[in-house]
DNA sequence: CGCGTTTGACCCGCGC
DNA sequence: GCGCGGGTCAAACGCG
């Protein structure tokens, strides 16, 4: 680890060289080597394959991303006052004080002085620190985007419109393409994405986003009879009924999703396509006329796993064709890819409520309507509506994302085009998580990434407008490294970086 | 040829 | 018991 001049003075050193320090959960962690917490060294590591944050994602095959090791790494060499060195400063002018009367203002002035030339230089290396650090960022994020773009070209992939592609959509996309394997849910839900998109409005072979060329494995009939056995109604041939009887899964579980199958969640969004992309594989198994609706109902079930109990019904609406309506019902088995994961929690969590009674439990409250204005859709409340209904045989929860508060009809077109759906979904779960705290079930080393990306973004934005560097700063780095929960972060929340000199920057 | 979609038939619950 | 409507199956079909 470089050490650029900081340690010499007992000052902290925030360190940003890709390795762990500790075995710490973490991408991030505080370590202070001469155990008098005097220097104290914050590690990120982005890259790490042995860590466990990191395992769970294979390995990533990236081609021609050269990342150097400056591109990682950071030395503040800052000089910022630890305990012993504040009370040093504090006891010589305490001392300077009470021996020499006459000299007393001049001394004092002088003491002064040094300490604020020296946090002016301080503050002048934070701002090249975080130019820097924005700078790798952004640089980081470009090489990614230009390997995945190579990747993509060799794999004889293609590509979307340039009109989908922002700093919001490039930060996740990068992000996820780096943590996750080639194999990765987030690849297959991209092109999922994909193949719907094409289906539904036709091939788009333009530039922008990257889409991975890969087929998808779909698992075909196979765990039929499950979803049979286990229908609320009571429905089912008997030859499958027999099958109940040798599932292996437990008497919980089978309750479980009874309920879970009974309860149904209604997605309306409009949608010119004949489907939305809500990031599942979804396979087409029936259609019927429904009575009162010129539309045909369509049935699909989930193929991303053979035990996926998770169904969906899709109609237009009878009265405004351009209204699609997605009925989620049942629960998925297997883990989601991200643009599929902001919907399936919406819609399990708003069938937990519903069986429950709607009570107020952390599920319960991710489609709390009060929550969708702040965190699950940004766009709050003109974008979206819910209403409970138990008219149906079925307890039944209506998501509107029609965009007219009061469903259904008539409507007027929405600010966010069908296709994005998913992805604004998948960002106001991210913005749920980071304001939760909540872990997704998958994908939490991107979600930490991504949390951290933010965080730093958002630091660095901030640290322009404001002068007190070291306590954005600080924290920037506390947020961080507090959100792990680890004792690093109550280390930190003590550290003399976050108490004295922001009790001195203030003071100057 | 494999895979996904289509579509007629079948099963079941419910109301009369 | 009968008819209706919802939901599902599975053979047939189409496409790449």
């Amino acid at each position: 680890m470089e050490d650029c001049g900081g340690g010499d003075r007992g000052g902290h050193i925030l360190d940003l060289t890709g390795r762990f320090a500790t075995g710490v959960d973490s991408p991030i962690s505080l370590s202070s080597p001469a155990g008098d917490g005097r220097r104290m060294v914050v590690e990120m590591d982005f890259l790490s394959q042995e860590k466990s944050w990191a395992r769970s994602a294979p390995e990533v095959n990236v081609p021609n991303l050269s990342i150097k090791e400056e591109d990682l790494t950071i030395n503040t060499g800052l000089h910022l006052f630890s305990t012993t060195e504040q009370s040093t400063v504090e006891d010589g002018i305490s001392a300077t004080m009470s021996e020499q009367n006459n000299d007393e203002g001049k001394s004092e002035m002088v003491a002064m002085k040094a300490r604020m030339e020296r946090l002016g230089e301080d503050n002048q290396r934070l701002r090249n620190i975080l130019i820097q650090l924005n700078s790798n960022y952004n640089s980081l994020k470009m090489k990614l985007l230009a390997a995945m773009q190579q990747d993509n070209n060799r794999n004889g992939g293609t590509t979307a419109p340039a009109a989908g592609i922002n700093e919001d959509s490039l930060t996740e996309r990068v992000s996820h393409r780096w943590l996750e394997s080639p194999a990765s849910e987030l690849e297959e839900a991209a092109h999922h994405d994909y193949l719907l998109k094409k289906k539904c409005c036709g091939d788009h072979d333009g530039k922008g986003i990257v889409y991975m060329d890969r087929a998808i494995r779909c698992d075909g009939r196979s765990g039929e009879g499950m979803f049979r056995e286990l229908r609320p109604d009571g429905g089912g041939r008997p030859n499958q009924k027999a099958m109940l009887s040798s599932t292996s899964k437990s008497s919980e579980q089978q309750v479980g999703e009874v309920t879970m199958r009974k309860a149904r969640v209604s997605v309306r969004a409009r949608c010119e396509a004949p489907m939305i992309a809500d990031g599942c594989q979804w396979r087409k198994y029936g259609q019927k006329m429904a009575k009162g609706n010129p539309f045909p109902r369509a049935y699909f079930r989930c193929t991303m796993a053979a035990d996926c109990t998770a169904r969906k019904q899709v109609q237009r609406c009878a009265e405004d064709r351009t209204i699609l309506i997605n009925t989620y019902e049942g629960k998925h088995h297997h883990p989601l890819p991200l643009a599929a994961m902001a919907m399936a929690s919406i819609t399990s969590s708003a069938a937990s409520m519903l069986l429950s009674g709607s009570m107020p439990s952390p599920d319960a409250a991710l489609i709390n309507p009060n929550l969708l204005d702040c965190a699950v859709l940004p766009c709050s409340s003109t974008l979206a509506n819910i209403s409970a209904s138990t008219s149906t045989s079925f307890p039944a929860v209506t998501l509107n994302l029609t965009g007219s508060p009061a469903s259904p009809l008539p409507c007027h077109k929405t600010q966010y085009p069908e296709f994005q759906i998913p992805q604004i979904l998948a960002q106001s779960l991210c913005n749920y998580s980071r304001f939760s705290g909540q872990q997704m079930p998958v994908g939490a080393g991107a979600q930490k990434l991504l949390s951290l990306a933010e965080t730093v973004r958002a630091a660095t934005a901030e640290i322009t407008a404001d002068p007190n560097l070291t306590t954005v700063l600080a924290a920037a780095i506390k947020s961080i490294i507090g959100s792990d929960g680890d004792e690093g972060g109550a280390r930190q929340a003590e550290s003399p970086v976050a108490v004295s000199n922001d009790t001195e920057l203030r003071s100057g």
